[in-house]
DNA sequence: TTTTTCATTTTAAACGTTTAAGCATATTTT
DNA sequence: AAAATATGCTTAAACGTTTAAAATGAAAAA
């Protein structure tokens, strides 16, 4: 790698000082009452040595690095890769560079994400937070360090987010899998003190409850991140197994219901007659499933325009207040919600 | 957002010059003979101001940032989001930070993303190029900067890549639908001037006419990357609606084969029974068609790690011979290529 | 006592930019 | 003709680090 052209090499060819280049290169000529045929010379002569600047030195200098760091738990999942394809657009087009990080729900990955992409002097985060790292996040707020969270949030933590109604969306969720005539529902979540997780909870208990359905304790099964598939296939397991066998399942993620159609395709159950299936987000894997999976479709683009928005405006005002935005979801109907017109199976 | 700690902060608390601060923080005590206590009371204060090294102050002076640029087709696409995964992952462990761009298989966006990349002073490049992004791999090259293909690669460019033998893969999938007992095999592809797919192709028909298989024109479909639902449900169409109707699919890619079995799937077409099915990489898809779908699976892993082994090995010695990594693949075999012992269905 | 050696610390330059302030010289205004 | 203003360019400092080289002072050797 041979030496870099610099502003300097260009002043030496052109003659003239390194503040003049610059001036010119920044197309502050005006400001600066440059010469019209200097400037030209050292245009020309950034062209023909083929001038590139040194954004790190820009950004020592300015105390702005261009550069926003995005942390998701695992951008290997589709949903997240996903809608860092879409904050990797928006940021571009407002000339910024995203670099991402994947905390695997780990508080201490998140943690040190964080502190790397500080030191980097990023100007800005995005962040789908793991489960007890709301610390991090009040130390950011108190720096006022712009940032704005999606997918989660805390509450009681007054910071920018992006997320959906995720008690509205998973009532109508399991008020769908009653009204379509299954009466014992049960629920896989993930095992975790988020908050929009337990939302989710609430919203299934809420529509049980409001349509006079007493809930039993085997009908939620929770799966914890780093064994998923165990997790999930014992819950489902259990749960076929259990004296009051739900009739449908409310899979709380993506990962967590493509986990556990596996086992019920493995197991030859019959979708949707025997079992009704609903999930939260999409997955290509819903259209192949030989019921096609009804589910809740939350909207990427959407939640990556509107996060890169309010952090856009954080940053502009890193005091202004704090925004929630709420993005609606819609669900979509398929086949395996179509329950037939026959007698409960018992 | 408060003002930083900075060394020069430590430095008066202590009452001593940066330098010192500077050598104690870096662990050259030895080096720089450092007395004891000055040190101890060096490392007291920057815990006690919790300072945070600049990073780009570092890497202004030192001309290295610790960073690596991804440049991969869509990272939204689940085989470029696993390998940045993977490669997130291992460069981390070395160290490093990595920064994500998809080129959308445009010349002109890697283009711009290398140039983004290199004006941020990133220290390497791992790249899946794309079509006619040769020259500027050329100038990467003639510049003696460290960076490794992945995936792809071009002929005549002697640059370090990691990818599979895509011939051989190719004849391997073939071969197997033809040991299978289907004979007149058609193969969607991306339209594209890659020589990863070319080899593909080649694979394909070396196939056949081993086997002594005549190809037809219309058994070979391409599809562009920017239309590719509907180019690949065209071209799928119109070998289902030709005179000499294909028995068997080869898909180049998980994109094409998801595409192109949403169509079949939507069509009712019987698998493996009246069309068998074999494609390239994986898919959560391929587990729920109702016939599972066979692939060749290549070790994600393998080929991350590999093209940061050989990073790594080049920013030590960018002058050092270039190396090509050729990972192997695997033929999974599964329902959607098991031909019943029956009659060829004319 | 003078010189040498050693231990500890500081100075200063450098990395590549940006930008306020300064300095000539020319031109206009009075 | 003197004063004021314009024009065109340079100087120098700053951003936060690192690091070679110099400086200081004390201890050891002569």
């Amino acid at each position: 790698m041979e030496k870099k052209v610099s502003i300097k090499d260009i002043a030496k060819q052109v003659g003239v000082s390194t503040a003049l280049v610059s001036y010119v290169l920044n197309n502050k000529e005006k400001e600066a009452r440059v010469g019209r045929e200097v400037a030209e010379k050292v245009r020309r002569a950034a062209r023909k040595l083929n001038y590139q600047p040194n954004l790190i030195a820009r950004s020592l200098q300015s105390g702005r690095t261009q550069t926003l760091g995005l942390i998701v738990a695992d951008i290997s999942n589709p949903f997240f890769s996903y809608i860092a394809r879409v904050i990797e657009d928006a940021a571009n087009q407002h000339g910024y560079t995203v670099i991402i990080g994947s905390s695997d729900e780990q508080a201490s990955k998140s943690a040190s994400l964080i502190s790397a992409f500080l030191n980097r002097q990023v100007d800005g985060l995005i962040i789908a937070p793991a489960e007890k790292s709301e610390k991090q996040l009040q130390n950011l707020l108190n720096d006022h360090f712009p940032f704005v969270l999606i997918d989660r949030y805390f509450e009681g933590l007054s910071s920018n987010s992006v997320h959906i109604d995720n008690y509205q969306s998973a009532y109508d969720a399991v008020d769908h899998l009653i009204k379509k005539g299954y009466r014992r529902v049960g629920m896989i979540t993930y095992d975790t003190a988020l908050p929009h997780m337990k939302e989710r909870v609430r919203g299934y208990l809420g529509a049980l409850k409001a349509n006079g359905i007493r809930g039993r304790r085997v009908w939620l099964q929770k799966a914890g991140f780093a064994r998923l598939d165990h997790d999930v296939q014992n819950g489902v397991r259990e749960m076929l197994a259990a004296k009051e066998r739900p009739d449908a399942f409310f899979f709380a993620t993506n990962s967590l219901a493509v986990s556990g159609l596996k086992y019920i395709y493995g197991k030859g159950i019959r979708v949707p007659e025997e079992l009704g299936i609903i999930s939260f987000d999409e997955s290509d894997a819903f259209d192949f499933f030989y019921a096609p999976v009804t589910y809740i479709r939350q909207s990427i683009e959407d939640i990556g325009k509107a996060a890169l928005d309010l952090l856009m405006k954080q940053m502009k005002n890193p005091a202004g207040k704090k925004e929630q935005t709420i993005i609606a979801t819609k669900l979509i109907e398929r086949k395996s919600t179509a329950r037939p017109e026959t007698k409960n199976i018992k």
